[in-house]
Formats: structure tokens, sequence, C-alpha cells
DNA sequence: GCATTCATACTCGGATATACTCTGTCCGAGTTCTGCAGG
DNA sequence: CCTGCAGAACTCGGACAGAGTATATCCGAGTATGAATGC
């Protein structure tokens, strides 16, 4: 899994508690990650919709939707693509002793399995809000963090 | 991931229904698969210890454990590693405003859900055996398979 | 006819090239703020 | 003092190299078979 999926959510927490827009380069630094690879994967969230960005002197990146309408899953889907991680070849319709395709009405029982473990995960990740996540930071490393943030975005 | 998963999966399923061993070159050719690409992932069984082989003029694969033991979650780690997609990088500790590690006692909001999706993801992949598998081949494309498959590996 | 020996053919296993994606970087297009000149 | 304008600085967006991993391949080590040979 792509190590910009880790940035971009935690990019999206920081968003979920700014108040106005947040370049880019004021992310990188925040996060001490470095500032034109994270940029692209800003990007592929603006892309995907989940970020509204500006330009100009003050502009930057803010949320399109309040915190707890955007899920995990929808920053890993928007940065390391939508498409299923497992891609059946369909290699039972090859060989000497093929399985017909007219005999392959459905997915094979392999696809199936794997399909339904890729749901499983995405259910997981659904479940999960940026919100939520705002919310388990108070929790872990105290109340005065997002103050604290804000503070230094704005100075 | 992995496109040598689908096939290993596959390659199990057969070594299922096999009477004896089974030499790699021959499930690549069942397959219609590369014979030499295939060799490399059979390895990757062989060391994890779910399969066996046996050299020599009659020598091959055979899987070491009954097949209602075998779970396709043992196939995925074994050919693709057994390391969690996802890596915290604990990024909330960089920067100017870093939660110090005496603050981190335990793993960030961030990776806790990753971690909790790929359990779920495992856990399903961990409910299907190869021995499941192999009924549903039955079912999806007839009983008359694995005689077949039989016939073929002997001849 | 039977045991022994040897050549052989076949198997696996690891070491070796190539293609592709992830990672990281750079520069151009566009927009807003600021300073200044003029009325 | 207010308004209009021009310059500049800052922003995003897409196009451009390098590294690491997945893909594909080859050849060497080892073993059971089978035939040939000697008794």
């Amino acid at each position: 899994m792509s190590a910009g999926v880790e940035w971009a959510i935690h990019c999206c927490v920081v968003l979920s508690q700014a108040d106005g827009p947040v370049p880019a380069p004021r992310l990188a630094e925040f996060h001490g990650i470095s500032r034109t690879y994270l940029a692209k994967h800003l990007q592929a969230l603006s892309r995907a919709g989940l970020v509204s960005s500006t330009e100009g002197r003050v502009g930057g990146y803010v949320l399109t939707r309040p915190a707890d309408r955007v899920t995990v899953l929808d920053i890993v889907l928007a940065v390391d693509g939508s498409e299923p991680a497992f891609r059946c070849t369909e290699i039972r319709q090859n060989g000497p002793l093929p399985a017909g395709p007219e005999a392959c009405t459905r997915p094979c029982g392999v696809a199936r399995v794997m399909h339904a473990a890729e749901q499983a995960w995405r259910a997981s990740l659904k479940d999960v809000t940026v919100a939520d996540l705002a919310e388990s930071v108070t929790a872990d490393v105290g109340a005065g963090t997002f103050p604290a943030l804000r503070d230094w975005l704005a100075g």
C-alpha cells in the first residue's frame, strides 16, 4: 500500500480542524514530509472531490464535506485508486483442459473469496470518519493539540 | 497484489485433487501460465511449509496438510509475505508541533483503523479452505472436472 | 535369472536480467494581495 | 482621502527523472528410474 495514504489521512484530519484554507507546503512542514510529493497526493484528493483547492496568495486546501461525512475509505480509494487489489485472470479457461467461457457464468471461487475479503476490508474502513480520527487524536495526545495546531497555522 | 497469488491458490486446489506428486511444469501447463515463474511461487509455498517437494524423476509437489486445513490466508501470506500492507511511519512525531514519543503510548488512530481493516480482510480469507474451493469448482463447472483432471495428470 | 553399477532423464532450488509502478522533483498557469500613482 | 492599476508573490496543476519491487528467465545441484553388465 502506498505510503501517501497515511499522509493523506493525517492531512484530512488537520484540514478538519483548520479554520481556513491550508496550503500544501504548510501541511508538509507540519508533518515533516516532502512538500512536492505531498502536493501530488493532495491533487488526487482534489480530483476525487474530497478537498477543494483555491489558488492565489491566501489559497490552499479545504475539506468539501463535513468531517463526519468523509470516511477513511474515501481517502484510501482516492489516493490508491478504486480498482480492487485482486484481479482475476481467469486461468481456469487456459491450458489443455479449459473450463469454457460458456461454463463460467459467474466468477470463479477464488475471485469470489478475494472479492469478499476486499469487501470486508472496505466495510471496515468505511465505518470510520475523519471526525472519529480527530476525536481519537484528542483522546491520545491531549485536548490542547488542536488549539495549538490552529495557532501554528495562523502564525 | 501479486498475480502469483491467484496461481498459487489454483495450484493448491489442483494438488488437493491429485493422487501423487505433481511437477511444477505440469501445473503450469495445466493453467496455461509461465513454467519458470510459477516455480518461483511454488518455492514460496514450500518455504512456508504448505507443500512438500520431492525431487527425482517422479517428484513434484504435494500438499503437506489435508485440504480442509489449508486456508486461503495461508497461501496469500506465503506468496505475498506476512507483513501488513499498511506501515505506520509515525509522522505525528515529526514537524514543528510533534507529539512526543512519550505521549504516543499506543498506535495512532490511523494505524489502528488500518490494522482493524487488515484484520477483517485476513479473517475473511481465513474462513475459506482449499477444500471449500474445490467444492465450488465442482458446483460451478461440473462434477466431472476433477476425474478428468486426474486422467490428464496420469496421462 | 539376479544383483550391482552406471548413465540418464527428470525434478527442485537459487542466482540472474527486465518492465513497471511508486517515490520524489521540477517548472509553468493562474489568482490574490499590496504598493503606488493619479484624481 | 479614495480609486484604479500594475507589479509581485504565492498558490495549484501537470509534466519530468530515479529507485524499488514484481515479473520473467536461466542454469546448476540432487535423486529416482531404467538399462546394461557381470556373476
